[in-house]
Order: C-alpha cells, then structure tokens, then sequence
DNA sequence: TCTTATACCGGTATTAGTATCACGGGCATG
DNA sequence: CATGCCCGTGATACTAATACCGGTATAAGA
C-alpha cells in the first residue's frame, strides 16, 4: 500500500468541513466565494459537500480569506466532534 | 486543460513555506515532528525542499500543530516575498 | 410558458500529494 | 577497519484533488 486511502473518520472530518464553510458562505453564491478564492466553483462544491475531503492548504487559505474566517478556527473546529468535544485523532 | 499545472509562483511559495516549516522545526528531527503530526518522515521532508508546493490543508495542520505554530502565520508568511513586502496574487 | 440562474450529480482527464522501499552519508562503538 | 544506527534522500506506486463537460432539478422572473 503506497498511499493510504482516507479513513471514514477522514471523510467524516471533511463533512463537517464543508458544513463550516457553506455556513460561513451564507447567502453569497459558490461562483462568487470561488471567484474571490480563485478556484473553481466545482472544486468549492466538492469541499463544501465533503466530496473532496482533504483540500489543499492554499486552497483552504484562499477560501478561508475570501471567506474572512481564520484558519486556527476552521482547523480547531474540524478536530472536534459534531458536538464540539474534542475528539481523538486515529492512531 | 483538466488540472491547471504549478505556475512557478506557486512552486516558489512552496519553497518558501518548506523554509519556514525548516526553520520552525529547528534541532528537532524530522522523524520527531513528522510523527507527532501523523505523516510519515518522507512527506514532512518533501514539504520542507519545496517538492510537495502545495500540502494537504489536514496535513499542514496537524504540522503546525506539531510545530506550534499559527495556521494564519504561516498563510500569511508564504503570501508575501522573502524581503517581508507584500507580493501580488497571480490572476 | 419560456428563459435564466443556481446548485447538484456523474463522468473523465491530468497533475500532484502521500507512503513504502531501497540507498548512501555521518557517527559512535567494538 | 568493520558493524550497526540514525538521518536524510531518490525512486517508485497508488490514491486523491482539481478542472472541464454535459445533464438534471428547482425557483424566480419576463
């Protein structure tokens, strides 16, 4: 086995992911978010419904800055569970 | 054109962020902080030479966990030149 | 009703990230 | 000098992210 295949907790994790960013989305359109982040508004899609689980960072920042949310936060609130206790990392 | 290729912006942003990651990581050993993140050595090595530009968002995350260390520093940090001055995002 | 805009979905193509394997350099110890 | 150990590296294999295309559904407006 060369590369790993996500785990289901990986997949879990960009669920709720995407779930922050469509929240902090809010009324604004995918193209117009994408736009401003420089992607395409397909690759926005397939974050916000968690089709594409682990993002890459400067994606991540650029929708994060288009968004105006911070990325300590995002990545704080995505180790926690649905509930907001912390959960535990997978060995 | 299916995936847009690195520009070699965004392979010198990469440098730029291995050098900082390098630099965050000081005495320490690779293997040390890569197994503290949850990657493995090889993938924390290729992001500090600049050979993997542009991380996993989870992966630089748990890194600057790791590495304590601000997710919005670092994004911060490898937007901007190497003589501190703010630097153009291509269009 | 017809058009338009938005979002979702499936498929496809191509590049890139990540992990395993194998190798060489430095350094200590026998 | 030989042996083993740790660190970093190069090559290779395989999966995932990104982008483009076409189609579908729904709602708003002319």
């Amino acid at each position: 086995m060369v590369r790993t295949p996500l785990t289901p907790w990986e997949r879990q994790r960009g669920e709720r992911f995407g779930s922050l960013l469509r929240q902090a989305r809010g009324e604004r359109s995918m193209v117009e978010i994408a736009a401003a982040a420089g992607v395409s508004a397909e690759t926005l899609r397939k974050i916000e419904t968690g089709r594409a689980p682990t993002p890459a960072f400067f994606t991540v920042a650029a929708l994060a800055a288009a968004l105006e949310m911070s990325l300590d936060e995002l990545a704080g609130a995505c180790s926690k569970g649905a509930d907001g206790r912390a959960q535990a990392l997978p060995v």
